[in-house]
DNA sequence: ATGGCGATATACTATCGA
């Protein structure tokens, strides 16, 4: 089974980029974050064209994550636990057949934090604490399961081009990459770091300041995978080229084969 | 160099992103 993750930085303004990259890559699984779309908004006809079901939690104007199957979901659930008050829509998960059993995926599009001393980097590192709290009930299921998304967190100076331009970013402070670490020590694999050794891949290059032109790049996409999982990873991919691309997404897929 | 870009809604300007 092939997974992908892909912030697509509005899904309406890249929906024939997308349906490109999905013809090329035909991941059976795809998680898209920044979709930027309300749920009746989505373009869903050219993807079902494609042979995939969907199954968005958009909101309006911003934030907003879906998930593309080839085969037919069992089950899904909007938001992550515990906040009621919480309506940013940041998190989906579902549950896909697989050739054997089942897998969980989760759509993640993780706060981005900055700027860091006001109530944005507070409500990344509560939702963060949300995530590592729901993350371990879920590895208690002892199944295949994958968080994948934007994760909004470059984990080591190995993950950015010039990680010294990021020291006072909510992506990389201290705090950030403490909670990131306590997240993926409950039992998670790093799919992308597991699979390169040295710097990068980098999945996300600014539209400023000719971060593309200068591979200016950071890692801050990731495919999380519980020991299940973890076991039966074949390999990882990042489709770098789809950012020099016209009009492409600050960010590109990443992606995951799992024997499932 | 707190933004040089790009998407979207609050729409000819402000917001958010990273």
């Amino acid at each position: 089974m092939l997974i992908a993750t892909f912030n697509i930085n509005g899904v309406k303004a890249r929906i024939e980029a997308l349906v490109s990259w999905l013809k090329d890559a035909n991941p059976d699984v795809c998680c898209l974050q920044e979709i930027k779309s309300q749920d009746d908004g989505f373009p869903k006809q050219p993807l079902d064209e494609l042979g995939y079901n969907v199954v968005t939690h958009g909101q309006k104007g911003f934030n907003g994550v879906a998930i593309l199957s080839k085969r037919p979901f069992e089950d899904v659930t909007p938001r992550l636990p515990g906040d009621d008050s919480d309506v940013q829509s940041r998190y989906l998960e579902a549950i896909i057949p697989a050739e054997k059993g089942v897998v969980r995926v989760a759509a993640i599009y993780l706060p981005n934090g900055n700027p860091p001393e006001t109530d944005k980097y507070n409500y990344k590192l509560s939702w963060m604490e949300r995530l590592a709290v729901h993350a371990k009930s879920l590895l208690q299921l002892e199944e295949p399961l994958i968080l994948a998304g934007d994760f909004n967190v470059i984990p080591t100076p190995q993950d950015a081009k010039r990680p010294e331009a990021w020291v006072n970013d909510a992506l990389f402070l201290p705090r950030t990459r403490e909670k990131f670490r306590s997240l993926v020590h409950l039992g998670f694999t790093d799919a992308v770091r597991i699979t390169n050794c040295g710097k990068g891949p980098y999945t996300f290059w600014d539209y400023q300041a000719g971060a593309w032109r200068r591979d200016d790049g950071i890692r801050i996409d990731h495919i999380l995978l519980s020991p299940q999982a973890a076991d039966r990873l074949n390999s990882t991919r990042v489709d770098k080229y789809i950012r020099g691309l016209d009009k492409a997404s600050d960010h590109v897929p990443v992606l995951a084969e799992l024997r499932v």
